[in-house]
DNA sequence: AAAGTTTTTAAGACTTTTTTCAGCCGTAGC
DNA sequence: GCTACGGCTGAAAAAAGTCTTAAAAACTTT
């Protein structure tokens, strides 16, 4: 179990680390936002802990390229503030818990587990969306009584759609989340998926489709009964 | 939130354009040094990006002339010399922040955050005025309970006056904005998608109408209740 | 190594947006 | 009231962007 920990003060960083891998959980520290994203995007984690305020880029910020990014770990925010405009701003830019500090370590590793736990290996976690379900582990796209297979790109790329349902997204970064970003896969590509997803969402008879909006991106679209 | 990029590598130009136009902004790109003087004393940009190495009249020069008239408005260099001479160069004449190219996105975006947030503003994803709402980021735009999506063209061209609803533009203006310095585009295109554009209003019955001055230009009109 | 699956490439059909054009309308100046 | 110029708008043509399909290439599995 992964755990990513943003916090810039150093003894505080240490002494979460230490409490958190007595656990058993294997923990990453770093010390700014930049680093937060580089560490975010280049390893798969279970967790984020994530201080507010840090050097380079604040924790909202971080939160906020994050989301948009498609990521969808759990993230636990971190502040000394214990403004309510503050934990608003974050359980808005999509924060899943918040502790203000000082905490105690029986709280920390409360709120840990509860953010670990819920996706843990037996609970099979769907992403649902009006009358799609789409379950993360299988891949398997349900709705209604039908479900279809999907293969492991349309698999990414519907991912993107449902995290933020209600965004249009480019083409580009459409083939950042789903190819990466050294690839030299073309907005053809793109098309050709959206093409096999909507073939799939049609045999489903889901009420989401996709919609393009030229030079804009693809958003998802709800048809009216 | 208006951001003037100065930079004559078309493509790193337009690559930034875009990252920063899925962030909200609104860019105006121009590629050499008296263009972009122009630009900057032409309307009220809250960040210049700034390339060093100009045609016409280099980085240096334009930030000293711009400095010199008295505009304060938050600078950021941009260089390929990763040269401390220039840096330290850069930050006496005035500029805010410096970076290096090459650079990365969320670098970037970290830089342009630090020195727009500066000011207090926050980003806006919806466009307002008056009764209207236009969606930055899906090209949306409502009134009441109402919308219709907009096209590439009429979005671009809508921005040019939400962002500043006040103002009277000129067509050349406007071709400016929304066909880019070397296109072909005749009074006429304007004239048609104004056209378009006032269909569109005219549906969602919006208060706001665009109205023509005659030799002038166009301008946002409120109609009273 | 064959069979099956997934991914990429490519080409033509199709759709939407953008441009062009022509005729009409309205205001300003006579 | 007439004329001239600038502006408006509908419709057709052109261009750009997207969709779909089929086949080739790259992997996986057996």
């Amino acid at each position: 179990m992964n755990i990513l920990l943003v916090e810039d003060e150093l003894n505080l960083a240490r002494a979460v680390k230490k409490i958190l891998e007595q656990q058993g959980y294997y923990v990453d520290a770093v010390h700014d936002g930049l680093s937060a994203i580089d560490y975010a995007k280049g390893m798969e984690y279970q967790l984020i802990i994530l201080d507010v305020m840090l050097p380079k880029l604040d924790g909202f910020e971080v939160l906020r390229i994050l989301r948009k990014d498609g990521l969808n770990v759990p993230i636990l925010m971190l502040t000394a503030r214990s403004a309510v405009a503050d934990k608003v701003t974050g359980l808005n830019s999509g924060a899943d818990d918040y502790l203000t500090k000082p905490f105690d370590t029986e709280e920390l590793l409360a709120r840990v587990g509860a953010l670990t736990r819920r996706r843990g290996e037996v609970i099979v976690e769907e992403l649902k969306y009006e009358d799609l379900s789409l379950s993360v582990q299988s891949a398997v796209l349900s709705c209604g009584g039908e479900s279809v297979q999907l293969s492991h790109k349309e698999f990414e790329l519907l991912k993107c759609f449902l995290y933020n349902p209600t965004m249009t997204l480019t083409k580009e970064t459409l083939i950042l989340r789903a190819w990466g970003a050294d690839s030299e896969a073309t907005d053809n590509n793109v098309e050709v998926y959206i093409s096999f997803l909507r073939k799939k969402l049609r045999y489903l008879r889901s009420r989401v489709a996709i919609r393009n909006i030229q030079k804009l991106g693809y958003r998802l679209e709800v048809e009216p009964c």
